[in-house]
DNA sequence: CTGGCTGCAAATCTTTTGCATCCTG
DNA sequence: CAGGATGCAAAAGATTTGCAGCCAG
């Protein structure tokens, strides 16, 4: 894959197919997740070389980690500013895109970087599901 | 403590103990806190008990738990809609009061119950320290 | 060729579970 | 006095670490 040359990180067959699964993946995979994708590929695969490799995207700023699932931790490939609507009754996680640039009025000195917005609710299956 | 009473929960001694450890408290402390903060007053107390307790709470609305920290769940008394500052270097957390409630253009069927927004920065000891 | 990367196993940390005993209502 | 609550130990999950051997640049 030519996009990734420069990327500063060598460019592993592992590293590879990581990077190949979550292009453009908006299922918030877990670790766990890619580790089942990528090992059909790579059936010798380590789940501590994908938290490795996991690790050095984030550094590089190719993935960004969610903390929303309280059970594990959520992997984005997405690294722009979205945001997130959560169903609690199936734990789907759906990006939702909407300009949002509240001015924080001053607020006990903190110098705001990054804001991220957590919609809690139920999804359209799980509503016409009754559930 | 009368104002416990009517909860639907028997008011152990240890109960009380960690409702008294949290009211008002706006720490938002971790399990493991709490059990240390309550060891105190009973030694025996058991990390199992914390998790059961802090579960019947919150299923009588009394805690409500965050999942701001990656490395552990975090409790907050305080069940009122407000939302977080964090700071990424000290990993402070401290509340916010700001009114919000933007009307979600449809999206994906979702029926919002909840919103919960995430500020991540810098806080003023941090800043000046130039950590 | 060499430093970064992988794979494996063991360790760590948080949270949950099973169960005998206890004690609040 | 009965059922819910506690305390202990062990189990379960997720993530991290140590290390020998491997391979991309």
């Amino acid at each position: 894959m030519e996009k990734y040359k420069n990327i500063g990180l060598k460019l592993t067959p592992q590293r590879l197919a990581v990077l190949q699964y979550l292009e453009g993946n908006k299922s918030h995979p877990s670790a766990e997740d890619i580790y089942r994708a990528v090992k059909r590929r790579f059936p010798t695969i380590s789940i501590a070389t994908i938290y490795n490799i996991l690790e050095s995207l984030k550094e590089k700023g190719l993935v960004q980690e969610l903390n929303i699932d309280p059970y594990k931790k959520r992997f984005d490939p997405d690294t722009t500013s979205h945001h997130h609507l959560i169903c609690t009754k199936c734990g789907r996680i759906v990006d939702i895109e909407m300009d949002f640039n509240p001015s924080l009025p001053e607020n006990e000195g903190f110098r705001v970087e990054r804001i991220h917005m957590e919609f809690y609710g139920v999804c359209k299956d799980c509503s016409s599901k009754g559930k």
